[in-house]
DNA sequence: AGCACGCCGACT
DNA sequence: GTCGGCGTGCTC
């Protein structure tokens, strides 16, 4: 007779599956794929997830141990969404169990339960009192405990704060033994009942109506579609009507946005339209919430579903439609760990699961412009601003030997003083914090070099430090020339900073707004800010890309963007795609009906084709030629991509390993005869030295996705083995978005 | 990744 | 004499 073997998952790097025998006691028809086991592992207990139960292990008998525990009666994520887990680690070349601990919620990979969302409830323990001889000192504990006595049912572990009760005192009170917790299911949330609006819908103009019919038209099953619409033209309206439809349906509706977005606003747009259970899931949503989130959505108690990239991942019981806004940002594509595309995956989970899926963009990435010229999308465009507003108007200034003060040329700073004095409102777009990106010694030319990496301090005013961005070190500024001694320190180019120091003495009349991380870290700043600059009264407001995202700021007629260059001379190719999107993703920021907003863009290479094309054709006009110079250079989307880093302590060792994976995969491409793979590199990663480690690259490229990834399945496992595996820290990245 | 083992340098 | 650095090996 053979035995059960059950193959599980583990929360580990390693590619592989373990084997196991059954939990004692459990029989083999308890065991389903998707359920959580708790095994012993090395000198540790984890959570592992079952992929599959077998009678054969490649392990030798006596290695194998029995699982601790079965933790589910029945698997608690439905087989479409483990599917899409096999598919994704299988796609990335990552770990199953890893893959599934990205994409479950954390509590779940705890072990906690997955039946129903269960509440938590404080209780007496029979013959407690507060007048325990333990509390006489502990005056904290023992008001904790009386109100504890006055809730016959137990107190509900939400009301802790409410009644102004510390957590401290209560798990003092538990080690006493005065107290227990006990876990019940909490109130079903409500059915639905009533009418799923709240408001009446906006009516749709003629495009936007085209836009709704077509997807309304392909609800039935998976179809892709790419909502292109300019910034104002009404998309969030779309995407509105059709969850209204999906909901009418019966069905549930997952909502993407990018990570900057999720401000309120977004949130308060579907609560003010729709009477239904919203589901929300980023980034400061605890671990409890977001397992409820997840429960609700899987057991269909939420009928709208809207986060940022992990959300890919929640399971719906009736799924009726997906929709990824913004879908050409780049917080779609996790940079870390499983680096994941959820747009992408989120094609995949439509087809896998015969979903409509719909892409909005104002500036579509050229991917998906591509998968619309080939048919694979049907592209849907909306070029109309609501209420008629006019699209801005475009303006290449050429800065070649013009003088400039912090960033700032003389005609535009009069352009500035113009719109100012008209009562109007400024944007200043410059991609740098901080002061100044350099301090350089006048006299012998000693740089301000970070000493952990391949890159310069930024000087930080403000807080007078010299930070590095790229690992965080942070230093004083010295007084005297480290070098030479001299006292002629003097900071070179202009950030955020600087331009609102200088904006501030040019306009003495007029407040001036830095929009950054560093002015935005507090809490509420940005809200401020924001209240101030709604309140429409002249000002200049100074900013980062935070100022490219989400808010509409209908008394700014003036955008100025201080340096366009870097996305033209870039060495990464997609640095003038994202520089396109961008500008008109800033300058969609400005102007409404009766005052067109203007764009000032200043370059040393006004005559750059991509740039006309962009500014007198716009977008889409770029989109082609940008696509076309990709045809040409064999760059995706007609091509694919993957990249091998690594990292080591001492020059030399990562690229050693690069060398050696680079000479393995040779030999596979020969032994499995794939051609159309290119192997480039290694080489050095361009900023070779990162907070003290050495860093290099190798990259692939393959005509066909097909080839590529054949390679890659058998590359990848083999890599593991390889030996300094170590010393050397190393990751891959199938279709990566950052070259660098 | 974790975690242990093991073998060489500067400290109570 | 030990504490502790990180190289090496293993996890069913």
């Amino acid at each position: 007779m053979s035995s059960s073997i059950l193959r599980l998952a583990l929360p580990s790097p390693l590619r592989r599956l373990f084997d196991y025998l059954p939990p004692i006691g459990i029989a083999r028809a308890a065991l389903l794929p998707g359920m959580r086991l708790r095994v012993p592992f090395g000198r540790r207990e984890v959570i592992g997830i079952l992929v599959e139960v077998t009678d054969q292990s490649e392990v030798p008998m006596e290695k194998l141990k029995p699982a601790l525990e079965l933790l589910d009666s029945k698997p608690p994520l439905p087989a479409p969404l483990f599917k899409l887990c096999l598919w994704t680690a299988q796609y990335y070349q990552h770990s199953l169990g890893d893959t599934l601990s990205w994409a479950l919620p954390v509590l779940l990979r705890q072990g906690e339960p997955a039946e129903a969302r269960q509440e938590r409830y404080w209780r007496l323990v029979d013959g407690a009192s507060p007048d325990d001889p333990r509390l006489a000192r502990a005056p904290r504990q023992r008001e904790a405990l009386k109100a504890i006595a006055q809730h016959a049912h137990g107190l509900p572990h939400a009301l802790l704060s409410k009644l102004q009760l510390n957590k401290d005192s209560l798990d003092l009170l538990l080690e006493k033994g005065l107290v227990r917790i006990e876990s019940r299911r909490s109130r079903p949330s409500r059915e639905h009942s009533g009418s799923w609006l709240l408001q009446a819908e906006l009516t749709l103009n003629a495009q936007q109506r085209a836009a709704f019919e077509a997807v309304n038209a392909g609800l039935g099953g998976f179809q892709a579609f790419l909502l292109a619409g300019v910034t104002g033209s009404g998309k969030t309206e779309v995407y509105l009507q059709l969850i209204h439809r999906v909901l009418e349906a019966g069905k549930q509706a997952l909502v993407l946005i990018p990570e900057i977005n999720l401000g309120p606003q977004t949130l308060a747009r579907f609560e003010q339209r729709f009477n239904a259970r919203i589901a929300l899931l980023h980034s400061n949503v605890n671990d409890r919430e977001r397992l409820d989130a997840w429960l609700a959505a899987r057991d269909g108690e939420a009928d709208i579903i809207i986060g940022t990239r992990s959300a890919l991942f929640t399971p719906m019981k009736n799924p009726g439609l997906i929709i990824i806004d913004e879908e050409h940002d780049a917080s779609y594509k996790q940079q870390e760990g499983l680096r994941y595309h959820a747009r992408d995956l989120a094609l995949l989970r439509a087809r896998q699961e015969n979903l409509p899926i719909l892409l909005g963009s104002a500036t579509p990435s050229l991917e998906s412009l591509h998968n619309a010229h080939s048919g694979r999308y049907a592209l849907l465009k909306l070029t109309q601003r609501a209420g008629n507003a006019q699209s801005p108007r475009f303006m290449r200034l050429d800065v070649k030997s013009r003088p400039l003060d912090a960033g700032i040329s003389g005609p535009l700073q009069q352009a500035i003083g113009q719109t100012l004095a008209a009562g109007q409102q400024v944007l200043v777009y410059l991609n740098r914090r901080g002061f100044a990106p350099t301090l350089l010694c006048h006299d012998c030319g000693w740089l301000s070099q970070c000493p952990r990496c391949d890159a310069r301090m930024t000087l930080h005013q403000r807080h007078n430090e010299l930070r590095c961005h790229h690992c965080g070190h942070v230093e004083r500024p010295p007084r005297n020339c480290p070098d030479c001694g001299k006292v002629d320190l003097r900071p070179v180019g202009a950030g955020t900073e600087r331009a609102e120091e200088r904006l501030g003495i040019l306009f003495p009349d007029y407040p001036v707004l830095r929009i950054d991380r560093d002015s935005t870290a507090r809490k509420g700043a940005m809200e401020q800010m924001i209240g101030t600059i709604n309140r429409g009264e002249p000002c200049l407001l100074v900013g980062t890309q935070m100022l490219a995202k989400g808010h509409h700021f209908p008394r700014v007629t003036l955008v100025a963007i201080l340096d366009a260059d870097g996305g033209l001379f870039s060495a990464d190719f997609r640095a003038s795609e994202r520089m396109a999107q961008l500008i008109v993703q800033v300058a969609g920021r400005a102007g409404r009906a009766d005052e067109p907003g203007k764009v000032i863009i200043q370059t040393h290479l006004a005559d750059h084709p991509l740039l006309v094309q962009l500014t007198e054709q716009g977008y889409f006009a770029f989109a082609e030629q940008a696509l076309s110079e990709r045809r040409a250079a064999g760059l995706p989307p007609f091509s694919h991509l993957a990249l091998l880093r690594a990292e080591a302590q001492k020059p030399g060792q990562a690229e050693a390993f690069l060398d050696d994976a680079c000479s393995l995969a040779e030999q596979l491409l020969e032994q499995l005869q794939l051609n159309g793979v290119e192997l480039l590199g290694p080489i050095p990663a361009p900023m070779e030295r990162r907070a003290g480690r050495y860093r290099a690259q190798l990259l692939l490229q393959g005509n066909a996705r097909a080839s590529l990834h054949r390679l890659m399945g058998a590359w990848v496992p083999m890599l593991e083995q390889l030996p300094g595996g170590r010393a050397v820290r190393w990751s891959v990245d199938v279709d990566p978005i950052d070259l660098f």
